[in-house]
RNA sequence: GGGCUCGUAGUCUAGUGGUUAUGACGUCGCCUUGACGAGGCGAAGGUCCCCGGUUCGAAUCCGGGCGAGCCCA
């Protein structure tokens, strides 16, 4: 048996269509295309008789732009979506866009260069609502070009009646199980713009200003930077381990030029260092102040109007801005001579980010949702959490949560309160279901007030928070209120930088409407790091997006970087991953074209398994324990796992190994030979290109026509394929073992020759192989282009016990504390000894003078075999010695 | 300030108490082997952040410290 080349038939086994390089760009750009002409591709039907698994997609803010972040999280959506498709599922993967919110409302105005109080309410959102279309194309092109097997007839637009309808109709039914009300609450306001602003848009300035200390009666003293705001003082905090203040809590002393009085409480987030201890609590000065107000339910009073000047609660402050009533009081107090003293002081002001005017915090009458926390922590708990550490994070925020869930929001662009005021009386009104969708300020109820019998009303011109459009997304993807056709759904995927809003609202809604949880499942994912390992932001510059990855590696790369992290750790985006994941790309093509070559018109039959030699075995056998333990991975969310583990069994076992090693049989073999290679061959490659598919859709696609043509198998997309499942058949212990020392022996012979400084096929003259288990050496023979033959019987060597390795997982259990005295003892023994243990199998020892029966299956022995004779190289493979002739 | 997570080779990373700690990138040496040189074969490289504890045995469990990241205030 020789590895002779010129036996070998090259010419017809040329697959000359295939291009050497995997054109990614030319590849993907042409499945997107395919894909999008296949409507029902990914079509979830609600009568398929396949179990069902409905995946409640979060939907994205359009801004126009489909970042990395969102790439991480829908590319676990999809891995998972593909993976239990093919696994037999009927998988809804719907896709909705949650539009409405400030930002929009802002990139509006810079855009058209309004105001958006110029122009009509209807003209703004109209504007919006086309803005917010655009931004949806965009990003809707990239996540088809990142091959995402959403279902795009179940999308769906909250900015759209048909959706925010829904919205209200949740309103509607929460109010009327009494679980919406009104109340009073701070917002913060903008006096110059006369807006309500979000938390979000403040911007913060750093400066200098006064600390004034103040004197009021008992010897109290207070240090305030805002004394403007001492008409609204309604307490006075001091530390409860401040001892100068011990005697006056619990004491009421008179607000300086004003009617009113402040009680002394105590508050441990009281800073004793800071100004002199005592803490004035205005309604309101910051938002320490709105704490506090909440837990000592304190006097609501307001001395600040909408427009930033003083009321008539002021008193003869009364009419003046906030810097003028700042001034009046200062001259006031020191004409008492109350203002003691006043000092520099670093502070920083919230201020509105449009105008630069330092906001307020003002109350407002608002909606509120009331929060059950109680509920919600006990039914999340259902809910499996993956990671489950995540569900930590959700406990924490609503056991800190100080108020109920605000929902009015001061704004245009969102989905309308449906709800009137009866001018006559003040009566709320609320729509009834069969009225909606409505919008208040154009249509009226279709009822008289039932308090007055008034028809006269005013709209609510309050909108919704757009978490209540997105909080329902689990219902609206079922069909509810009207045709709920199954619920909870299956899964939620999000990023961990929203359990406390997404995903505890949608809890919160969930079992609010419908009773029930929305899903059964949670699966969270990191956030995205820049190279440098920081969060991506424009002013550090590491921003990558993923059209410039897809440029330059295309969407496959991508999506295997994004599998490259553990489930719920932030992921660094880094090139060198995406770079490595394109290689793979290229050697899996590689894979393919040597496949395509050997398996052209290739039909398997059972005679060819009949036929299988040991390595064909040997890859099989590996090949199903990778099945194994990537189903197991994939249906655990481990995708880094189940990737790296096809991966390598791809790369390393099944090219680098198992192609090397039948390469000769497939070229120069005989037909039986050839066919037991293809065979496996054919096995290896269907099931890697399934397994692959979730990950990297388009190689997947591209490698399974190929496959398919060349073997003249009928052509059906991949993706409605099944996942492979372990064929028992193939798994073998034996075959494994036999092949490993295959492997192993033409490994080393490989070496040997790296070794000597000879190309590793480079002819030998002969090897000997001494065994006595029964193994093929047929392969063995090509793959390192020399004659080979086994022999039972060992040649006469010299064996010399090189080394006793302590089996600890075995010894350790047993012997406890005297592992080590146990171990000291079997060192000393002489060689003698060591033989008697070998043969006998046990053996007594001494340990402290206490004797102890040792196992010779406690230890591995190692030892050195030498061989007499010149230009023979021996090398050990396990138990198998090889002797080379050079 | 609070919550959560993480400190393992130059860099990134796997590892739920047991032999010699996983893999990738990078580095070094060799090889144009009939799919692939963006490849193959081989090598070097580690106080598993520090201190203490539990244990026969700790990267792993516990306590403390130091450092980093994310989310929230």
């Amino acid at each position: 048996m020789s590895g002779d080349k010129s036996d070998g038939d090259k010419s017809d086994g040329l697959n000359l269509e295939l291009s050497k390089e995997y054109d990614f760009q030319e590849v993907e750009e042409r499945w997107v295309r395919e894909w999008d002409s296949l409507e029902n591709l990914y079509y979830f039907d609600w009568n398929s008789k396949k179990p069902h698994f409905i995946i409640d997609t979060p939907p994205p803010y359009p801004t126009g732009s489909f970042h990395i972040g969102n790439t991480l999280n829908w590319c676990y959506i999809d891995f998972i979506a593909r993976y239990k498709r093919m696994k037999g599922y009927e998988v809804m993967f719907p896709q909705g866009w949650d539009c409405h919110g400030l930002p929009t409302e802002v990139k509006v105005e810079e855009k058209h260069g309004i105001s958006k109080n110029d122009v009509p309410r209807d003209v703004f959102r109209k504007l919006c609502v086309e803005f917010t279309e655009e931004n949806i194309k965009k990003m809707k092109e990239t996540m088809k070009r990142l091959g995402f097997s959403v279902d795009w007839s179940k999308e769906y637009i909250t900015m759209y009646p048909e959706y925010y309808s829904k919205t209200q109709m949740s309103f509607v039914r929460m109010y009327e199980k009494g679980l919406i009300y009104r109340a009073y609450h701070p917002v913060i306001h903008c006096p110059r713009c006369q807006t309500t602003i979000a938390l979000a848009e403040i911007e913060y300035k750093s400066g200098r200003t006064r600390l004034n200390y103040i004197k009021f009666d008992e010897g109290v003293v207070i240090a305030t930077t805002r004394p403007e705001l001492i008409p609204a003082c309604v307490a006075i905090a001091v530390h409860p381990e401040d001892d100068r203040y011990r005697d006056l809590v619990g004491k009421e002393v008179q607000v300086p030029s004003t009617p009113y009085k402040a009680k002394i409480l105590e508050d441990d987030e009281v800073d004793p260092e800071f100004g002199t201890g005592m803490v004035m609590i205005c309604t309101f000065g910051d938002r320490q102040d709105v704490r506090w107000w909440k837990k000592y339910d304190l006097e609501l009073r307001l001395i600040l109007d909408k427009n930033g000047r003083l009321n008539e609660k002021a008193g003869k402050y009364r009419g003046l801005t906030i810097p003028e009533a700042r001034e009046r009081i200062l001259e006031d107090l020191e004409k008492e001579g109350r203002l003691i003293k006043y000092e520099e002081v670093e502070h920083n002001v919230g201020v509105c980010w449009r105008c630069k005017t330092p906001v307020e915090i003002i109350a407002e009458e608002q909606w509120f949702v009331k929060v059950d926390h109680d509920r919600i922590l006990s039914d999340a708990e259902k809910i499996k959490w993956i990671p489950d550490h995540m569900f930590s994070r959700l406990v924490s925020w609503v056991e800190g949560m100080e108020w109920d869930w605000v929902i009015s929001r001061q704004r245009i662009f969102a989905t309308p309160i449906p709800a009137w005021y009866c001018k006559k009386c003040g009566e709320v009104v609320v729509a009834r279901e069969e009225w909606l969708p409505v919008d208040p300020t154009k249509d009226y109820p279709k009822v008289p007030c039932p308090s007055c019998g008034s028809v006269e009303f005013v709209g609510e011109d309050d909108v919704l928070d757009t978490w209540m459009d997105s909080s329902i997304t689990p219902l609206a993807i079922t069909g509810w209120p009207f045709d709920q056709k199954e619920y909870p759904t299956h899964l939620r995927p999000q990023g961990h930088d929203i359990i406390r809003t997404w995903a505890f609202y949608t809890i919160l809604r969930s079992l609010a409407l419908v009773d029930e949880i929305p899903w059964y499942e949670i699966v969270i994912n990191g956030m995205v790091l820049g190279e440098d390992g920081r969060k991506m932001s424009k002013s550090l510059g590491n921003i990558i997006s993923p059209e410039e990855v897809i440029e330059k590696y295309g969407a496959d790369a991508l999506r295997q970087w994004a599998a490259s992290g553990s489930t719920g750790s932030d992921v660094i985006f880094t090139w060198k991953e995406v770079v490595s994941a394109s290689r793979f790309q290229q050697k899996f093509w590689s894979m393919l074209r040597f496949s395509a070559i050997h398996l052209r018109d290739y039909n398997p039959s059972e005679k060819d398994i009949e036929n299988l030699r040991d390595v064909d075995k040997w890859i099989l056998s590996k090949l199903n324990r990778v099945i194994e333990s990537a189903d197991k991975s994939m249906s655990a969310y481990r995708f880094d796992d189940a990737l790296k583990a096809i991966r390598s069994f791809a790369w390393y076992d099944f090219a680098d190994d198992y192609l090397e090693i039948v390469k000769n049989r497939l070229y120069s073999g005989t037909e039986e030979e050839k066919n037991s290679a293809r065979f496996t061959l054919m096995r290896v490659m269907d099931s890697l290109i399934r397994m692959l598919a979730p990950f990297t859709p388009f190689l997947s696609e591209e490698c399974w026509r190929v496959l398919c043509e060349v073997t003249g198998r009928e052509y059906e997309s991949v993706h409605i394929q099944s996942y492979p499942e372990v064929d028992e058949r193939f798994v073998d212990e034996s075959a494994e073992e036999k092949g490993e020392i295959i492997r192993s022996i033409v490994a080393e012979i490989r070496k040997l020759k790296h070794d000597k400084g000879m190309a590793l096929n480079a002819p030998l003259r002969k090897v000997m192989i001494f065994s006595d288990r029964d193994f093929d050496i047929r392969d063995i023979s090509g793959a390192v282009n020399s004659e080979v033959e086994r022999v039972e019987e060992r040649p006469k060597i010299e064996t010399r016990l090189s080394k006793i390795k302590p089996k600890y997982s075995i010894i350790g259990p047993k012997l406890k504390d005297k592992v080590r005295k146990v171990i000291k003892a079997v060192n000393e023994m002489s060689e003698g000894e060591i033989e008697a243990l070998i043969s006998d199998g046990r053996k007594e020892v001494n340990v402290d003078g206490e004797k102890l029966e040792i196992s010779a299956e406690w230890f591995d022995f190692e030892f050195e075999k030498t061989v007499g004779g010149e230009n023979v190289e021996v090398i050990d493979v396990g138990d198998v010695l090889v002797v080379v002739r050079l």
